[in-house]
DNA sequence: TTGTATGCGTTATCAT
DNA sequence: ATGATAACGCATACAA
């Protein structure tokens, strides 16, 4: 029942040919005998012959197959990324091995390790928030590894790098919500230590401030863990709409933040956009369709793993050492409901 | 700069030992004198010395890594599936190659053929929507590859099954509608070549029956790419909403059709759930946040993923000829919104 | 035009 | 306790 894949050798014995007669013959080398290119391929498609591609990884050095390492797979950010890179791998005749991280330095780590050790032509990043120790990757790109990271990029690291333009993302955002009367704008961010955050806080303030609004540092905080816990966000909430300065908008800096403060505002009966605006950067699908005004900064994710994919691929098949490294930053999106926008009640 | 990655032949050299010596002392045979062992694993220790995996493949017959061909990776049910697959291969020292099918056969095909071109040792398979001819499917049986499908199973198809129980799913989610006042209940769903299809139409058909409703076939339609394109779901809608037996309720079949039922409500301004009831198959982070009233059926979506992995690294690890096949149900989630729900205006 | 031999990195089976 | 050799499947330099 169980029948063993074919190899050259079965059809070489099969035909009374040496191995590398048939090998040619499948090439479709010309100095194999037409007569016998027939044979041989008639043969190797009615046995259904594919060829290993563990063999010719072992043999070509290379396997055809490209990591990626994300925290999340199922973050609707890096699952489009995910997406993207995959198509642009299998355009290319390229394996995509996914593994993820979990925000967890330990994983990163061994994930990392394993597909560093060659069983992979080149590896797609984005680091974990909590990592800050970076030799491992210093470690991949001294061995010569083709590397881009994408996102959650690091400045000082050796590579290339494709991310959004953060800080456009974050002043285009609260110039929108101004421009739409509010006044009192929050900002809840990612956690501090990733540098998207600083840049999307910063195009936050630099907004208020060319709008000649001031900055108010009890308007702004953090969630340590991009706002994955709803508690997280809730305490952010609860403490701002107590406090004297309340915020009539906020700038949510992530998925989860915007969807848990939609969370928040919907169990504390507080309308969007009418009692409060909400402004939010988010990939999930359905954000546009959420509410009747709420617009949306997207990040084009497929659109960066496709880029981030492309980059990795030219980088590993012209083979030459590194010295430059390449820098894509792209626009983000800010989307914004078709139908008319209710305008929030200006005080 | 750009140095080679070191093999078992490199430490050989440079400890002048025979590669065999190398090999075991690094495997910590006991055949190897402690002296020699010690000398063997500080070189490599010191050389950052890493087994190739794609050596050891091609010796071993094995390459460590399964396969997960999906129609969409960006699809949030699948990437919280891959998300726990992920998770139990890592957890037994698998990689995961994925693949998406984009609902496209001949992807699909391709996709499958290399995959089972011995790069993996066995694969996770949701198949896509379009697809009637699962000859390859078979081939890849008789060739005696490790197989489960999961979510979108193929009743004929000799494999293990994991899915949910869509009969159940569809026949709640029904009640659930009339429960609350709906009388015209249409139902969309995905390729009727797809078995959920059918259970779920099966659920949806009892559940009116059972209320003493009847069954229109007017009010039932399908998709060929379960919803992915909007327009699909935009002539289904149209269509239904002029004819005579207009549905006052919708039951949407997959993620991609409840989402652009949505749309198609909102660019129409068809409110819901006042004018039409909508309940729809999700796994959407934010579909529960929707309207007042939209509740959701979930899929476990995770947890399908880690027993479905499991199962095949079982099946795998247990090279027996495959004879029996195991079929896992699991629960769908009935998931409603906690808050007041505003009722359908009851004709 | 075809065949033989070698090597990719590793381990297992023989030697010694 | 250690070494030489073959094998995994394939491609290719070198012979014939």
């Amino acid at each position: 029942m169980k029948y063993e894949a074919i190899t050259i050798k079965d059809i070489a014995k099969a035909l009374e040919l040496s191995t590398s007669t048939v090998s040619r013959a499948l090439r479709d080398s010309h100095e194999i005998s037409f007569e016998t290119k027939e044979r041989v391929i008639a043969y190797a498609k009615e046995m259904n012959y594919r060829p290993n591609p563990i063999a010719l990884s072992l043999k070509e050095k290379r396997s055809s197959s490209i990591g990626v390492l994300v925290s999340e797979i199922a973050n609707s950010f890096f699952s489009q990324a995910i997406n993207g890179i995959e198509s642009v791998a299998q355009e290319h005749g390229y394996n995509v091995i996914i593994a993820q991280s979990k925000e967890d330095y330990q994983r990163e780590v061994s994930a990392l390790n394993y597909l560093a050790s060659r069983s992979v032509d080149g590896i797609l990043i984005s680091v974990s928030a909590g990592t800050s120790d970076f030799s491992n990757i210093n470690e991949l790109y001294l061995r010569g590894m083709p590397l881009v990271s994408f996102d959650r990029v690091v400045d000082h690291l050796k590579m290339h790098k494709v991310k959004v333009d953060n800080y456009k993302g974050g002043y285009e955002a609260t110039k929108h919500l101004i421009k739409n009367g509010y006044k009192n704008i929050a900002c809840i961010a990612s956690s501090a230590y990733l540098s998207i955050t600083e840049e999307r806080v910063a195009g936050y303030k630099d907004a208020l401030k060319s709008s000649g609004m001031a900055i108010d540092e009890t308007m702004i905080d953090y969630c340590l863990h991009s706002g994955l816990i709803y508690e997280e966000v809730e305490a952010v909430m609860a403490r701002m709409m107590k406090q004297k300065n309340k915020p009539d908008a906020i700038l949510a800096c992530s998925d989860k933040i915007t969807t848990n403060v939609m969370r928040y505002c919907q169990i504390k009966k507080i309308k969007i956009p009418t009692k409060i605006g909400l402004l939010g950067f988010s990939n999930l699908d359905l954000t546009d369709l959420l509410t009747p005004s709420l617009s949306v900064v997207r990040q084009p994710a497929s659109e960066m793993g496709r880029i981030a994919a492309e980059l990795l691929i030219k980088t590993i098949e012209s083979k030459r050492a590194l010295t430059t490294f390449e820098e894509v930053i792209l626009p983000t999106e800010l989307f914004q409901r078709a139908s008319s926008a209710k305008k929030p009640k200006v005080k």
